[in-house]
DNA sequence: GTTATATCGATATCAGTATATCGATATGCT
DNA sequence: AGCATATCGATATACTGATATCGATATAAC
């Protein structure tokens, strides 16, 4: 792979979350960012913070003012792959299979949802947000007209691992799962699992621990 | 807080994911199963299956067989809380919201939600999978009526801060946060920030990682 | 009944991430 | 201009979680 340094998971998600700040602060026309304030703001580290921009951008921050809004923003969208960005399809279009083929902030994150799927034929042909919804028959040639590497699954739990291994089949690379299981997937392919359950129980955990010291 | 050993996020982050699974095999008739099965089926580590079981489960497994599936289920429940249900409200009744509303999912998680509220006139009074929605006017009075310690934030960017600031004032413990942002909130209270840019950066990055090792 | 072995549980090691320390320096302030 | 200081970047340390090692043992197979 090259030589592009290893970035860890941890950094890469914190990335966003800074961006989000800085676009915020930009517009409200701050010019200079120090890793101190960014921390603040996020109750986060500044030398986490410092350690995080350090891997994403060359520009080197100066004692006492930090670094340029601007140009962290460049340098971590340019990181993030926010300029040019990925075609996804979406098998599921149930609830939230609809709300995220409706919102409207994937794009400036870089991705673009190009196709949607379900098994239900009652839902055929119907358009939501501009996208036709196909029939699972249809999945490997509508795929293949994309250039879609990323799959959304947003079917019920039941037929979610057998969705996945249909679009690795169709040449997914990636799959983004929401259904409330977790998926495997074979090793050359990405996954990440947006597991509620395992998010909530974190939640109450620490919910129940600050209850108790008190 | 008393003796309750500390248990780490991430292991409580695979419990509910184990569950699921013994819930299933459970239904297919399996009595015994060990640590080394459950982590060829997640392809984890079977060590750290162990090791996360014993930290919920006083239960021993023995050699040969493993762990009593019946049991184990039990303690995983037990342990997360799954038997008596906390109570939440959902502020933001938009397409997500009403996503989650409808989810039939959480009562088997431990999670009722029992009031819903949004800002939108339009609303007021519609009902959503039997949840009546009130204004935010109501937020403290019909928060109080409850004993809700949990709020699910499902209202977009811009609002989602001050919601979660009113929230806390009204005396909720922990917030569930769906807006894409990073919410902040005083220490005494648990936050979860389900952050979509976050997720989909890691995928995107790994992605890009395995797509060039090839 | 005996033996081979899968699995357990405890302890030890390793890896990766977060935090602390510290010298250097550019800027703002007097 | 000179001084005080906030911040940087590099290096070092500490912490946490994941993995490896290994003796003990209950079970399955013969």
């Amino acid at each position: 792979m090259s030589n592009s340094k290893e970035v860890s998971k941890s950094t890469i998600e914190r990335l966003p979350k800074y961006l989000r700040y800085l676009i915020e602060i930009d517009k409200m026309g701050a010019v200079d960012i120090s890793s101190t304030t960014i921390a603040e703001h996020f109750n986060f580290n500044p030398i986490q913070v410092r350690k995080d921009i350090a891997q994403v951008s060359k520009k080197s921050g100066k004692p006492k003012t930090g670094f340029k809004v601007k140009e962290l923003i460049k340098d971590i969208q340019n990181f993030l792959g926010y300029n040019n960005y990925s075609e996804a399809v979406i098998v599921g279009c149930g609830g939230l299979g609809k709300t995220l083929m409706a919102y409207s902030g994937f794009l400036s994150l870089g991705l673009k949802i190009v196709a949607a799927f379900d098994s239900n034929p009652a839902l055929f042909g119907l358009e939501v947000n501009g996208l036709k919804i196909h029939s699972m028959e249809e999945l490997d040639a509508v795929i293949n007209k994309t250039s879609a590497k990323i799959g959304i699954i947003t079917v019920p739990r039941e037929s979610a691992q057998q969705v996945c291994d249909r679009l690795i089949e169709c040449g997914i690379k990636g799959i983004w799962n929401f259904a409330p299981l977790h998926l495997v997937v074979p090793s050359d392919v990405a996954i990440r699992n947006e597991d509620m359950a395992a998010s909530l129980a974190v939640l109450s955990y620490e919910l129940a621990a600050k209850q108790k010291s008190d």
